[in-house]
RNA sequence: GCGCGCGUGGCGGAAUUGGCAGACGCACUAGAUUUAGGUUCUAGCGGUAACCCCGUGCAGGUUCAAGUCCUGUCGUGCGCACCA
């Protein structure tokens, strides 16, 4: 074994030997537990960042950990290969999009492969590749068979600057995320993928992910916003057509005082076709339209409306209500119209008040503080009804049942279920994506592309303006195709798809990455889904997170794979932040794991990622923590190199012969525990690493000392680097090799905790008077209360703080503690 | 505005079940080794001159015992934001 911690040479001697022999390519072995570990597959922009590093460094601590402990360890890589940041570079300097991001993979996996991570390279994926995306068109055509994929006119954001759509993820603020120009609507005929059918059993599934962070699943029930209620019939006075409504107060329905139509709502025309009201409400309209979706739905601005020169009859009581039209209700949410109970909602309340609009209460807040006729908010708080006829004096919350049993009853409504999540808009005017391989012909109208074409190939005939349609309508050779229907002309769909879809389903295509003949083998799906442990940014809680559930119960419903959650464990990490901020070019914040790596080695920024910040919280980096660090690997190295020549001949087992053996025996096993048990219930990385820090100081002092069990010193340093070897695993086969041995480290299975070894023969304990603790005692192990008590009253701190009080109570916990209450 | 999380030394953090607050590391101080610097080693390191004592954002409460549980409050971060 060398003296020198040569962190260059060992690392590439070690990286190589990994893919040489394969060491991480796993196959489907029944007679094994497997585990699926994942971490978020990056976009593949080139370099890679430190969010990267500390993703795949937790993940590779435990990928390695569990194969020692005789796991089957799936754990894959790949690339999200589609996306802007290529087409963007295309139009800047006029290089091929395939040919940007083909260079940008082997640049990035260079990269990945210096941090030494033990990924199964044989089953690496890049989205863009058409062995790839030939599936996701697959998948695609199957949604678009179960009726779930269709074609819908809706205004989208649209960028009068770029010329082009724009995905609500890429409005920031109301801007164009690229070159910040307002972003407006435009109709626009665009794909939707049906993920509403789901969204009853994306909500309900999230209580049976007991392995996610309770964060994340809040976000995700918020964004798919459930809520029930009633749509309502109101009658139009001199209108053939009823007015429906939705409300989740159905108990307020004596309140109404006016009713209020989202601005694009159908009727809106008609009923004003023709009236003294028609040139002001087309005025209004006009205003809206210059506002973009961000102001429209601001709630800091006002509410403004006007009357129509309408009126709707409530169906209860038969009063007319006037109806205006509104910025503050949205066409696609519900039925776009709602019934207005300024007394008790908020919203209302403010706009009755601008308007002038009559204010009646429905609830009696039973609070003499409010004056109910004078209100100065809406009363949204439970209370009795009042002014509701035969529903005078009921509870208003438990009253929404029968009201709604009322409507139905009288046909004038139904029960109804709403959600805030809305169908997924995924065609983009885009050249870098899964083109879409939907056909159009005149007589048969949208038909999916026959399997045997699949993939429908990216035309590389294409020019990049950066404005206007989809690239793709620039090919010469793309768009004119046959009708696999009925053979006659029809034409290509233009548009591709978003790259989420690529993205939602990945797990999946790991578990059989080179299948030619169908996405992946069931067989294989079933061995190695779901996916035991996902690991990625909490950027994803929503939209990521939630589309690829939304496939893979898709996917399940098929029978293509054998659970309907995909990902039964989450681990979102924290940022990694510099200065207190996120690291960022613009900031000029950035620390480049490549220049780290090369000055410390990659274990030395692994360790340092690892130790100082548990995984979720955020990480702040300091170039000192990772000096630190360092100095620990070069400490560990030395001790071994020290320890090699003396233990090379000692016994494999160990007797413990003195009390400094049994001191050294109780701190390795202790710290064989606690490893063990934050590697694999806790992720806590940090602690783990702290006590690996605490055996190498005993070890150190242990060497120290004339007489040394060697068997026992060999038993600790053998033990000592399969713990750490996790966590840095170059350095640690480097040292396990030098110590003899012939096979990897990571053939060795994980050390074990000798129980005995950490039963004690003296424990220390606190005596505390009141609480505060005044002296600790070494006694023997596994005394009995009573002699516990004993021996802590004949204590001279005690017995001079006692003195001349009076003793209220002895609370003895022994081995641990003693609390004596006196006064 | 609503929802969720977090407030512990100079810094990152530890304290897993209510039971010794500050593990481990960084920074710092002193000493040893070295021609010197670096490396390495030893010791110290919450406040206080000091023992007592005081100390986990702040104010209360429960308990023999509270960083941990409860109530209120302030600060901070994240998410959602007119969803009827």
């Amino acid at each position: 074994m060398q003296e020198q911690y040569n962190f260059t040479e060992i690392e590439q001697k070690w990286q190589d030997h990994w893919d040489q022999t394969k060491m991480f390519k796993k196959t489907e072995d029944p007679d094994k537990e497997k585990y699926y570990l994942l971490e978020m597959f990056p976009y593949p922009s080139g370099k890679l960042h430190m969010g990267h590093v500390r993703n795949y460094s937790i993940g590779d601590v435990i990928a390695r950990h569990l194969t020692m402990k005789g796991k089957n360890v799936l754990h894959p890589m790949g690339w999200d290969s589609f996306g802007l940041p290529a087409e963007n570079a295309a139009i800047k300097h006029g290089t091929a999009p395939a040919i940007w991001t083909r260079e940008n993979i082997a640049e990035m996996r260079e990269q990945l492969k210096t941090l030494g991570i033990s990924y199964d390279w044989d089953r690496e994926v890049a989205t863009c590749q058409p062995d790839y995306y030939r599936w996701m068109q697959w998948i695609f055509i199957k949604f678009f068979e179960k009726g779930l994929a269709y074609k819908k006119k809706n205004p989208v954001n649209w960028c009068p600057s770029c010329q082009t759509v724009l995905a609500n993820e890429q409005v920031v603020d109301g801007e164009c995320e690229r070159c910040h120009s307002a972003v407006g609507k435009k109709d626009l005929d665009q794909w939707y993928l049906k993920i509403t059918d789901y969204a009853d059993r994306l909500l309900t599934d999230l209580e049976t992910l007991d392995g996610w962070p309770t964060k994340v699943k809040t976000m995700q029930k918020n964004w798919i916003g459930k809520s029930t209620g009633a749509e309502v019939d109101f009658a139009i006075k001199d209108f053939d057509k009823d007015l429906r409504i939705f409300t989740t107060r159905a108990d307020t329905l004596f309140g109404v005082t006016y009713m209020v139509l989202a601005p694009e709502h159908p009727y809106v025309k008609d009923l004003v076709s023709g009236t003294d009201y028609e040139k002001s409400t087309a005025d209004f309209m006009d205003r809206l339209q210059y506002m973009t979706d961000i102001e429209r739905t601001s709630t800091t601005l006002e509410k403004e409306g006007i009357f129509i020169g309408r009126y709707a009859i409530n169906p209860m009581n038969g009063k007319e209500v006037p109806i205006y039209i509104a910025n503050y209700v949205l066409m696609d949410y519900g039925t776009g119209a709602i019934m207005a109970v300024p007394a008790h909602d908020q919203r209302d309340f403010e706009f009755a008040i601008k308007y002038n609009l009559p204010i009646i209460p429905v609830i009696d807040p039973k609070n003499p503080e409010i004056d109910l006729y004078n209100l100065k908010e809406a009363f949204e708080a439970e209370g009795d009804l009042i002014n509701s006829e035969q529903f005078n004096g009921k509870n208003n919350v438990v009253a929404i049942d029968e009201f709604i049993a009322f409507l139905e009853e009288k046909k004038i409504g139904t029960k109804t279920t709403n959600f805030r999540l809305r169908d997924w808009l995924i065609s983009r005017q885009r050249y870098w994506g899964t083109p879409i391989p939907m056909i159009y012909c005149e007589h048969c109208g949208w038909v999916a592309e026959k399997f045997e074409n699949l993939p429908v190939l990216l035309p590389t005939d294409v020019e990049f303006t950066g404005k206007g349609e989809s690239p793709l309508a620039t090919s010469k050779t793309f768009q004119n195709t046959t009708c696999p229907t009925c053979g006659g002309p029809a034409k290509r769909e233009l548009d591709t798809m978003d790259t989420f879809l690529d993205s939602s389903w990945y797990f999946l295509r790991y578990t059989d990455a080179k299948n030619e003949n169908a996405p992946w083998d069931k067989e294989k799906s079933d061995y190695w889904m779901p996916v035991d442990q996902y690991i990625g940014g909490v950027e994803h809680a929503i939209l990521h997170l939630l589309y690829a559930r939304f496939f893979n119960k898709f996917l399940f419903d098929l029978g293509l794979c054998p659970s309907s959650e995909p990902f039964k464990n989450l681990l979102t990490q924290g940022m990694v932040l510099k200065d207190g901020t996120k690291m960022s070019k613009s900031k000029g914040n950035v620390v480049s794991p490549e220049e780290i790596i090369n000055q410390y080695g990659a274990d030395t920024a692994r360790l340092f990622i690892l130790f100082a910040s548990p995984p979720e919280k955020e990480l702040e980096w300091s170039d000192a923590g990772v000096e630190g660090s360092y100095r620990f690997l070069n400490r560990v190295y030395r001790l071994v190199s020290e320890l090699a020549d003396e233990t090379k001949d000692a016994a494999d087992t160990y007797k413990v012969d003195s009390a400094d053996d049994k001191e050294l025996a109780f701190v390795l096993n202790s710290t064989i525990k606690k490893v063990t048990e934050d590697l694999g219930t806790r992720f806590n990385f940090n602690t783990a690493i702290s006590s690996i820090m605490i055996l190498v100081n005993e070890l150190y002092k242990y060497k120290e000392i004339e007489q040394r069990n060697k068997a026992l010193l060999k038993y600790s340093i053998n033990c000592l680097i399969l713990l750490l070897s996790p966590f840095t695993p170059h350095i640690c086969e480097e040292m396990w090799a030098g110590l003899g041995h012939k096979e990897s480290a990571y053939a060795e299975s994980w050390p074990s905790v000798d129980e005995k070894a950490l039963v004690k023969d003296e424990v220390e304990v606190v005596i505390q008077i009141n609480g505060k603790v005044k002296d600790k005692i070494t006694v023997a192990n596994g005394l009995s209360k009573e002699e516990f008590l004993e021996l802590a009253m004949k204590n001279d701190a005690v017995s001079a703080l006692t003195e001349g009080k009076t003793i209220l109570k002895v609370i003895p916990v022994p081995g641990k503690l003693i609390n004596i209450v006196i006064k």
